[in-house]
DNA sequence: GTCATACGCAACCAACGGTTGCAGGAGGTT
DNA sequence: AACCTCCTGCAACCGTTGGTTGCGTATGAC
């Protein structure tokens, strides 16, 4: 259960799935089994290029490899990667809801022993 | 079936929790039950102004809430909000991971395919 | 009243997401 | 071969944002 109490986030990975812009891709990337940076371009409301250096960026952090196939550049996402990033997400989100619960649950003692 | 697949995530609540800066303010707020521009800068690798931007960021989305309080402003976790935001991210995680472990399933068929 | 402290505002800087423009290379057509 | 098309990569530029320093002000404590 790798369990590494201190938050083992990975700012870099974290701030790559941050932008909106770099979901999307890797939504559309896992839809598709893949894509160039103008076919992604093209479902997009962006540009080419800022296709592209979004793909270098995910491409920096692992969540995506691009090889060259003919004369496009291919992209396609690393599962393993992504799971990692999903993990992550998970964790931040449970560590918080666990400090909600747990104030909750204190507000709700306060609140019992004061009507008594 | 390839169309929108996005969900309904509200990018401004998102980008919010995206910031590492952010998301830190929350957990020492959570933890500590409330905080100033002040004490949390002192806690922090940032000056107070930087942190007093990112409580306005955080007030505007509703993530947190700040009364004046004697020569102070003090700042709370809205609880409410930040559950919105939880389930966030479990939503982006889940729809990710639904899609990683439908693909795992497709390659396996398609292995066992191959080896009969 | 004075002093320390917490705040808010403004100017400034670097990094980032986005754009336009252009040069070059791989494939298909004639 | 020459030509045309399309995809890529690089550079310059712009607005926003996370961060800083500096300064004026108000409020609580002595």
């Amino acid at each position: 259960m790798t369990s590494t109490l201190v938050e083992p986030v990975d700012d870099d990975l974290w701030s790559a799935i941050g932008d909106p812009t770099r979901r999307r891709m890797l939504d559309l990337l896992l839809a598709e089994g893949g894509g160039t940076a103008t076919s992604l371009s093209r479902q997009m409301p962006v540009t080419r290029q800022a296709v592209a250096k979004h793909l270098g960026v995910l491409d920096r952090v692992g969540l995506v490899r691009g090889d060259p196939a003919g004369r496009e550049r291919r992209y396609r996402v690393d599962d393993a990667q992504l799971a990692r990033a999903v993990a992550q997400l998970a964790s931040v989100g449970s560590a918080w809801d666990a400090r909600l619960r747990r104030i909750k649950r204190i507000a709700e003692e306060i609140q019992r022993a004061r009507t008594e």
